[in-house]
RNA sequence: AGGUCCGUAGCUCAAGUGGCUAGAGCACCGGACUCCAAAUCCGGCGGUUGCGGGUUCGAGUCCUGCCGGACCUGCCA
């Protein structure tokens, strides 16, 4: 039996963090054995927001070291970047045809996006209907979501829905895959981890910088002298050490119990948490070393190459379908 | 293409009819306080006022050209 049709993408946002990596990629290596895997850097995307493309080459390239550390496989999966695909915008095109405009300014992070003060541009609004071709192209069965992603998810099924009905039945409606994630705070310990807030540990980040940030990092505003107890069900730091600790055999209990009684100060909870992320992040920052050396065209082009095949197909089925061959 | 308005610190905004060294909040950095961090209190950094000309003793402010942005009208893609 065939194997179910998977794909996901990240915007190429430069080196990945730990939020990335446990809320998705982690995930994503998962699912590889299960699943034929499309994973794809989305620089399209990301144009949305990034006018200043300096560096976008880069942050490519690291977006796909990181990948590669985590584990992702070009054996098993296809890794490619979206625009070395242009088959992508010619369905975003044709699909535009056909999506109500109404459809898209009711998208909560289109919302989301204007009220934050983001420019209105015509790709930002669009942003759903592209993704409804990046997926429908490659006629994907299932897309790893997180809960924010549902609504545009919903948005793709519902376009492929109506290309079914008007012209003949290419698409399959691609299902969320909602799969447990482990959610990580940010450093500051109240917004969700994320590059733009700096509030961030890079998977490759030096051990010293990762000594640095722990040190800073929000603790239980309660627990103010040396001594008194803390509460390490609501700080931010303990909840690091559950995450992780698991990887050293730490005696979560015993920091649980030490914490509570005053017995252990926050600083050396943090020195231990630092050593821990800094062991936990070791074959990451030892893998990214080597393929620093490499080129990874390779690897891109043939990604490039086998997306490419499917993604003709599939448009060569949909130009049929409308009429137009 | 034409019209109206706008452009001041990284961000949000101040600076009566032209007039002292262009100010404040947030952010950032440092200090005090904490075992750290946060909160709080001190202190600091931060500007060619979009760019260039002009008028004037004196321009962020007035005039002009350009650049950039918002909105309106036309162009019936």
């Amino acid at each position: 039996m065939e194997k179910e049709r998977i794909l996901s993408g990240m915007r190429p946002t430069g080196r990945l963090h730990l939020g990335n990596y446990l809320g998705a990629l982690s995930n994503w290596v998962k699912l590889q054995d299960r699943y034929e895997c499309f994973f794809m850097i989305a620089d399209w995307h990301t144009l949305t927001d990034r006018t200043d493309t300096k560096g976008l080459k880069q942050d490519i390239k690291d977006v796909l070291i990181d990948w590669l550390c985590a584990g992702l496989n070009p054996e098993k999966s296809t890794l490619f970047v979206q625009s070395h695909v242009p088959e992508h915008a010619e369905l975003h095109l044709l699909l535009s045809m056909i999506t109500p405009i109404p459809w898209l300014e009711r998208c909560p992070t289109y919302k989301e996006k204007l009220e934050m003060g983001q420019e209105n541009n015509y790709g930002l609004l669009g942003y759903p209907v592209l993704q409804a071709a990046d997926i429908l192209i490659y006629k994907a069965n299932k897309v790893p979501v997180g809960e924010d992603q549902v609504a545009h998810l919903e948005l793709s099924r519902e376009i492929a829905r109506r290309f079914n009905h008007l012209y003949d039945h290419v698409f399959p409606e691609p299902a969320p895959l909602l799969s447990e994630t482990v959610k990580i705070l940010g450093l500051d310990g109240k917004k969700k981890m994320g590059k733009s807030y700096d509030n961030y540990i890079s998977l490759s980040e030096e051990p010293r910088i990762i000594e640095e940030k722990t040190q800073g990092m929000f603790t239980d505003p309660k627990k103010i002298y040396l001594g008194d107890p803390g509460h390490p069900q609501e700080c931010n730091v303990y909840s690091y050490h559950q995450i992780f600790g698991k990887f050293l055999g730490e005696n979560l209990e015993q920091i649980f119990k030490d914490c509570k009684e005053g017995a252990l100060a926050c600083t050396t909870c943090k020195k231990n948490l630092a050593h821990l992320l800094i062991n936990y992040l070791a074959p990451f920052r030892q893998k990214r070393k080597e393929l620093e050396k490499e080129s990874l065209d390779k690897i891109l082009n043939k990604g490039k190459e086998i997306a490419s095949r499917l993604a003709t197909s599939t448009l060569r089925e949909v130009k049929k379908a409308m009429q137009m061959l």
